[in-house]
DNA sequence: TATGAATGAGTCTTCATTCAT
DNA sequence: AATGAATGAAGACTCATTCAT
């Protein structure tokens, strides 16, 4: 813990990101991490043995940072479809961002270093987030009767594989925000009560 | 016609697809292929420059094979649901499978190698396949009223995110049978005409 | 000798000349050869073992066929300056030629393998021949009253040297036409006596 | 201000033009000079990338060294002749040493690598520089009526040429110290006004 | 004779990692 | 703590040469 200066550490974990974020995982060395950093070969190596474990790392203050948005949506103050959509909003930014964007170097990493325990993976610990954010979101819809669902959390999950799938999508092949829009169109449009509803 | 022996190409791209199966895109060398083929580094390079190109050629390989499947289904003579069943029991296999599996392989390659044309890439045309094959079943399905869907290819569409988001998932942090039997299910379950259904 | 066919022998030669000509001597590989020829691999293997020895056979046909042009500007009839400039124009053409050129191929190869005897190096053939023929024509220009000359061997080596000096300074960095003329003309004038010189 | 030690770069360079003078340029690899030097592959990749950069480096502090000998002569305070002599002396060193000659390298690597700007060749600088040097002592000794000769620049050309000649000639079949003697003397006496010249 | 697939030795080049300063 | 020169292992790639057909 106390070893050398945290400064610092934060200082390298900063500028890394941008290198993974620009190359993946895979294609990042060592030097391009120095080089990034300004500072030494030797410097490096007394924080960090290899870019595996500064990915780690950078994959921790992630999970962190992110764990506060997710929270943040069941205290506004406002119908539960908004709520819905501001989380889908945000899901959105992340599917379409294009700067600062660890996702392909965390599926490259993931794929070479598999945790042994399921719970120290970013994914897996996004995904179920996720589905226990949208769950409550959907429980409280319906029992505000905004929304039409059987079982909330089966449903929750639908929705998370959706995402998890644009995701991937948008970094193998490209989605337009045009698609993204269109698809969360149709997740929504089949949870809310339609009022008029006579036929 | 082709270069050199026909046969000893396909016997390389065969056990170079148990390398790729095995250790992914990026940590396999041309080495390993050799070492797997028992020929000489020389010799390999007659056939293929680099492990880009061979993988290449598997994926083109990989796209043929699976036409066939895809287009197999509708020619069945049985209810539609029945053939949804069928479209998604083998979407399961692709998802669950251990042994031949280049999925990974195939993300790593596409990250590291973006085709210019988006026609040329293998997970965009799967995807694509899919709707299509999805949008077929849907719409012969609502024409025998079988299934409930407004909009068969926004369905279909959704679904394939769906299995897309599980198949990478499985990928990075593992999805049960159970899971995707249940998710599977779920999908179904929203379609299929609920007869008695009266509340 | 009575080995293989002697036509298709020639046949390679003539496609390697080509060959070298373009590419130098060390460039060239057997299978740049074989590829110029269209034969096989092995089948080349049968009428010579390396670059070196195809080369080696082309140079000695050269020196062969050059002997020819050498030994024809005594015939002529005409002054003997007429037959100098004959030479030398000769010379012109060899420091300036482009096409079929295998000057720096057979300079690369004299660099690479000198032959144990000074009478199998063709450089050495043609300076010495040179030499000869200059020193003849001066000879003869000297006792017609032509030429004012106290040392006619001495005169011809200078002259071979000049010539020499402008081939390899045509193939290391460029020498025009103008002034290939122009020392031409310096040789020549520094040779024919000036009758009417009274300063 | 140089990358990483000057001092070892020089010992390297220092180091490689050995192995230059005694393999020529074609046939040097990184290997040969990772050997010669003692030093580890990746130690000599630190300094330089390819063998065609180490021995660009080895011409480059071979023209500075050589600039200052040739201007030397000038300065010299003793008849013109005694000076032409000098020149000639250092030239004929040129043509006959055998101990850290890069002459041939210096070939090899211009057939490779022609410069795209004559004043980056340095046979050509060298030639060039040879002629201004000649001319101008030349014209000295005309003034000084020392020689007799009605075109410097054009006289100094074309020992220029001889002495490239005889160069070359040296390096492909050898020439003798007697006949380059020889040679020098011839011309100079076509110089020097001869004095008591009554035949 | 002729073919051309196959071999493997040899070079180039990059990188993680160490270590004297 | 920090530096950065140095190392050497590992992978890519080419080519002369052989050999079964």
């Amino acid at each position: 813990m106390g070893e050398k200066s945290e400064q610092k550490r934060e200082y390298i974990l900063k500028r890394a990101k941008e290198v993974f974020a620009k190359k993946g995982f895979r294609d990042v060395t060592m030097k391009d991490i120095v080089e990034a950093c300004e500072i030494s070969r030797g410097g490096l190596y007394l924080y960090f043995g290899s870019t595996e474990e500064i990915f780690k790392e950078i994959l921790m203050s992630e999970l962190e940072s992110e764990e506060d948005d997710v929270t943040s949506y069941l205290t506004e103050d406002s119908t539960m479809a908004d709520i819905l959509m501001l989380f889908l909003k945000e899901q959105k930014k992340i599917i379409l961002r294009k700067k600062q964007d660890i996702t392909i170097a965390t599926y490259e990493y993931l794929f070479a270093h598999k945790p042994e325990k399921k719970s120290q993976n970013v994914v897996y610990n996004q995904f179920e987030a996720g589905i226990m954010v949208l769950t409550k979101i959907l429980e409280e819809g319906v029992r505000r009767e905004e929304f039409y669902c059987e079982n909330a959390e089966a449903e929750a999950t639908n929705i998370m594989y959706v995402l998890e799938g644009m995701k991937i999508c948008a970094k193998t092949f490209g989605v337009s925000e045009r698609k993204v829009d269109r698809e969360l169109l149709y997740i929504v449009s089949g949870l809310v009560m339609e009022e008029d509803d006579g036929q």
